[in-house]
DNA sequence: TGATTATATGATCAACTAATCATATAAGAG
DNA sequence: CTCTTATATGATTAGTTGATCATATAATCA
């Protein structure tokens, strides 16, 4: 089981990153180059292109040249059902902290 | 969306650890005490105890006292599913991979 | 060819993580 | 009350992560 859960660690430590959760919400809806990605989540380029190369060598997304534009894209569905899991569990969470304070 | 991409960030990330996903799959059949998960998982008692700790704040664990014992179980079956769907994209990787292989 | 645009990467650094050992707390048994 | 068992936590440390700046690569265009 180690080598299986090393990788699911991998893969969910790969999502499990703020400005990583942002490329990936912003590629919901189909590739984009890295000049579209990096303004719209308000990161610096370099930063941007390290995330990106992470989530492609884990293999969370997948790239594709054009000219001097590289267009990245999430490579599996499976991404957005776990992404769209933990939003659901965040609003349980926030749900049931919200119980325990008018408890008081 | 910050607030929620941090917080889904930090779900995932308590998610995305190799021992942690050790102790999740040993939950997976229902609640158990300190003292049965960590010879169960081949980890030291500390060692465990600050993981369960850290999975009970995030919201992925609950626990339970009787006694001396204090048992922990998984708190939402959505942890579950998350799990269950990396398991698939790891299978895909390793597939994937494994056709590029045999492409050389 | 040289200039421009898009992307990736080396070097650096502060912050964080996971593990370990030793010890503290706290409940139950004799 | 003292001993034992179960769990949590402080201190320490090696290793990892994310961001930044500067620079490299690589494709296009004039």
């Amino acid at each position: 089981m180690n080598d299986i859960s090393n990788f699911r660690a991998d893969i969910l430590k790969a999502l499990a990153q703020p400005t990583r959760l942002k490329i990936i919400e912003f590629l919901r809806d189909g590739e984009r180059c890295v000049c579209e990605i990096f303004p719209a989540i308000s990161e610096e380029q370099s930063n941007t292109s390290r995330h990106l190369v992470l989530m492609l060598t884990t293999g969370i997304l997948s790239r594709r040249k054009e000219g001097l534009k590289i267009y990245y894209a999430i490579k599996h569905p499976e991404i957005l059902e776990i992404v769209d899991i933990a939003t659901i569990l965040v609003k349980q969470e926030i749900a049931g902290r919200h119980e325990l304070l008018k408890a008081i």
